[in-house]
DNA sequence: ACATAGTACCTTGCACTACAAGGTACTATA
DNA sequence: TATAGTACCTTGTAGTGCAAGGTACTATGT
């Protein structure tokens, strides 16, 4: 089952290509976690496939510390729920102040854009 | 001259606002640099007050580092220059390296973009 | 001539983040 | 009983932004 062999990064330093996307991501899987949440309640591997959905990798090891963080911030909230096919799901929601949160970072989101035009100019 | 009390940050985990915003910055202020740079060659403080017209804060703890980088992966050039008024400065330029870095970082930001507007939906 | 303020350069140490690469536990199917 | 699939989580590393320092030069005022 575990077949990837991942023989690339021959050398760190010239990944930039793919690192920059990386680079790029970070700091706004935040806001994307929160906004695919913000729909309805989500456990992880949903998140995962809507966010892959519309073209943001996002992997376990990355996104399980992230929900961690975020209730720890109080910003989520998570309740178990039996499945019928395989082991019980981790359903998080947002809390109040994870809508709070929410709203701020679609305000931040939009100043940066509007930034980045700026300096296109 | 020095006379920042910064009095803030009482707690490291408490500054989430702040932190966000920063947080997004990440990854983004390489792009927004080799912008800036990409329309005329500029030095450290024309960078910074760029950047700041546009709304994006960085100071030199943070630029003059990535300056150092972008040079080592060979996107920037530097050549020194006198001043009227003060000591010499050091005028950055793109390589041919760093306009083809600048397109393709573009298109992330453009492909990022409509990732987050189709999680809006 | 000397001190002060301003400008420009740079470095160090810390906190935070994304990711790769592991691991455990449960369920369904052959 | 064994295998594959799903779901949870942890550890260690590389990379980044930033605060808080420092050095060197120039102009200005006394």
């Amino acid at each position: 089952m575990k077949e990837n062999i991942s023989e690339n990064n021959e050398n760190p330093k010239e990944n930039s290509s793919e690192n920059q996307k990386s680079q790029m991501r970070k700091g706004i899987l935040e806001y994307c976690i929160l906004l695919t949440i913000a729909k309805e309640k989500k456990y992880a591997s949903d998140i995962i496939r809507e966010l892959k959905s519309a073209d943001l990798i996002v992997v376990e090891g990355t996104l399980y510390p992230l929900l961690s963080r975020l209730r720890q911030s109080d910003l989520l909230t998570h309740s178990w729920e039996e499945s019928q096919s395989g082991p019980p799901r981790k359903y998080y929601e947002l809390t109040k102040r994870g809508q709070e949160t929410l709203s701020a970072l679609r305000q931040t989101w939009s100043e940066l854009s509007k930034s980045i035009n700026r300096l296109l100019k």
